[in-house]
DNA sequence: TATTAGAATGACACCGCTGTCAATGCACGA
DNA sequence: TCGTGCATTGACAGCGGTGTCATTCTAATA
């Protein structure tokens, strides 16, 4: 038969007898053949391959989450993954130069990537398919996905609420991130659905990671009426807090609750183990 | 000028007049010209890509600080990384599979894969190049790198015999890695050199992960006479031996040392900080 | 000035597939 | 039995580069 026939049942075209299907899949098997990504690239105009892009440095957990969920659909779909570490705040040129380079199909920018209007702009231009995570606003323009940061943020406030905290402080994630203002609105309101005043002092800037929720939790400590809560807006940066209440002796869990955001494998490494939101 | 000239300047072959070569990268930079990929690849018979093969689950901290090494050399190079996280004890054929699928040039086999015995020989047989990271045996067939974990481990040991330290637990990694046994080996060299008994009882299996550092070490705490220090083969495993002296109640650092391997990220998060070996 | 070895450049045939469109096969109704 | 329309299959021209080998320059040598 003809190699287009082939290239039919590799495709899983229609218009292919069930018997020659099969005759045809029988043979690959037989001759361990693996189609030429690099032919189906030249010909076809596709690489069958996607880009992901992430800022370094990235302390976060999040990242590697990210990442098993996104290789496991693109394993499905045989498609590869490239991962692109760019630069903090990258340029838009050179975003699309890794494009141009590699000829993925499309890109995923993970926060806060997606958030930057040139970026977005550069893409839409081109052509280029892409997702944002997480984005700050969205645009129907463009297809994005992230979860209900809002929801999450207001049942742990809830929760915490619940078991009868008065002061709960809020660290605050990295301003570039849209996930930071949803955390924080989520705080706010469960704490006015309770009538609760809303201590500007309580709520203090992060960047998600460790250092900063460390920091953060010194200055919440430095305070003349101590929080019995801190609710980081991540799991990184309640690790920090929690070496933060160590350095300033503050007993845990006792003397101050810390809970985090994500649900990363960071929670399962703290003592006492930390409360999180999936 | 003809296409071949253009491709010789892109490939920085030899024999162009230097002029050429001017005019040719010109003309690139204006039109923004990138070869494309999956042609040269179609007729070069090259992808100008790499595979970097890692099994999980793995604490990510290891492979996470590879990665940047092994990203920023590609780059450099020009060449894309290709990631593949297998699965545990990945069997030969899927290996050879993914390389036939993606044509990478090369694969870097980070541990354990590399010391299985099936999987060299596999890319052996078909000519593919690869390396070994921190093998436990090198073949002189292949080529490997990895740090001496020997005298890192002894350096280690060294350190808290300076400290006064008499009964110094080991926790061993996972027996699959070469590293553990060199770790080991430093350790108890530092010993012998000392003139200190090995204590079999203070040496307890892991398996680099944290779970399994915090389980070894609640083991070590069950001991009539318990350590006064504790060396962990990776700071995965030392942060779960904090966590485990925290659920013992034993104070640190009073009540005992803990100290880990690697110098991750993970030895920044911990309290008390983490005395490991970079 | 003629000769000649290299250096520099170009011509051309692929690399292994896919898109397009033509050719052929087949089932069903007239 | 003959058409007709859709399902199947095949022929062929690229896709955008690289390898090979031929051709043309250039400069040093005789």
């Amino acid at each position: 038969m003809s190699i287009k026939t082939v290239s039919r049942v590799v495709n899983r075209e229609a218009n292919v007898r069930p018997e020659t299907r099969a005759r045809v899949e029988r043979a690959i098997r037989e001759l361990d053949f693996e189609p030429n990504p690099a032919a189906r690239g030249l010909a076809g105009r596709r690489t069958f391959s996607i880009g992901l892009l992430y800022e370094i440095p990235h302390e976060f957990s999040y990242i590697q989450q990210l990442l098993e969920g996104v290789f496991a659909v693109c394993e499905s779909h045989g498609y590869t993954l490239l991962l692109r570490p760019v630069s903090e705040e990258p340029a838009a040129v050179d975003i699309v130069r890794f494009i141009a380079q590699t000829r993925v199909d499309g890109v995923v920018l993970t926060a806060p990537i997606g958030d930057r209007r040139e970026i977005t702009d550069a893409l839409g231009a081109r052509n280029t398919p892409f997702v944002q995570i997480s984005p700050g606003i969205t645009d129907a323009r463009w297809t994005s996905v992230g979860p209900d940061d809002f929801a999450g943020s207001r049942a742990l406030t809830e929760h915490l609420l619940g078991l009868g905290h008065k002061r709960i402080a809020f660290i605050k994630g990295d301003p570039r991130h849209g996930a930071t203002e949803q955390r924080l609105s989520g705080h706010t309101q469960s704490l006015r659905d309770h009538e609760i005043d809303v201590d500007p002092a309580l709520i203090v800037p992060g960047r998600f990671d460790f250092e900063s929720g460390k920091s953060a939790a010194h200055r919440l400590f430095a305070l003349q009426e101590r929080p019995t809560a801190i609710i980081a807006s991540n799991d990184d940066m309640a690790a920090g807090a929690i070496v933060a209440a160590r350095e300033a002796g503050i007993a845990l869990p006792d003397g101050l609750s810390v809970a985090g955001f994500d649900d990363s494998p960071t929670a399962l490494h703290t003592w006492p183990p930390l409360t999180t939101v999936r």
